[in-house]
DNA sequence: ACATTTGTTCTATATATAGTAGAGCAAACA
DNA sequence: TGTTTGCTCTACTATATATAGAACAAATGT
């Protein structure tokens, strides 16, 4: 898996680390079973602190994508990842509200979202961009 | 105008703002040329900081949604809203790819992701929800 | 002309998040 | 047994969020 963090994005870089780790896993790079880095070999990788790794890993903990075995190391979900849920589901269409919304103020249609939203699709499931 | 604000939301109250109005674009409640309520007014209306206020304004006028004219007032943008260049769709791309990608995870399909979002078009231009 | 309203600017405070840093712990592992 | 593991603790810095009050000068309403 190559990861690249922007210093310079406004989004959090253990956020960054958070989605490439999760577009790994819809590429298949990263299958269930398959264990991680330790918080101090990823952050030492990355040039970053063992304590933000952290973050991302119990990020990533929470919505139920990896597993964190203490003393022992981190794997991704080893009985894989189940459907969204219905609320699941709600808490995705809150965050695309207000993003579709913009696109709505700039007059954009909804073609023309579905497009972005397909096209989003393809490069994630590629590793493109 | 219904504005309604969660306290409890881990969206910041000032983005909650700037989100409903900008759904009042959409559905065409606010048109062109039409002034918003004065910081204060609104502040005190909305049992929120004045200052509070002057930050979804400013957070709109970046947007170029609306214009702020010192010491007379706010209006949404007269000339009219321009369609997205090719820039601001990329910005909305970098938004929603990171949601795009969890839904991926959770095992949701291109056809239900682009059926999240046209739902969230409708209800968006309805008012609904 | 005068009083009100306007957005702006300043200081101030409190809380939360983000990121880094170093140290120590106990359990798992080789 | 010695290394590695995630966990925990304190500590510090910077930024974001939200509130609060005061003052300013220009636009507006009467």
């Amino acid at each position: 898996m190559f990861i690249e963090i922007e210093s310079n994005s406004d989004v959090p870089i253990y956020l960054q680390l958070a989605h490439q780790l999760m577009e790994g896993i819809v590429r298949g790079e990263l299958k269930p079973g398959d264990s991680l880095p330790s918080v101090r070999a990823f952050a030492s990788d990355l040039g970053m602190n063992m304590h933000t790794v952290n973050k991302t890993y119990h990020y990533l903990e929470e919505k139920e994508f990896i597993q964190i075995v203490a003393k022992s190391g981190v794997i991704i979900r080893p009985s894989g990842i189940p459907k969204a849920t219905e609320e699941e589901k709600q808490k995705l269409e809150a965050q695309l509200r207000p993003i579709i919304t913009e696109g709505l103020v700039r007059k954009l249609s909804e073609e023309e979202l579905v497009e972005m939203v397909r096209k989003l699709v393809q490069n994630i499931e590629e590793g493109k961009e």
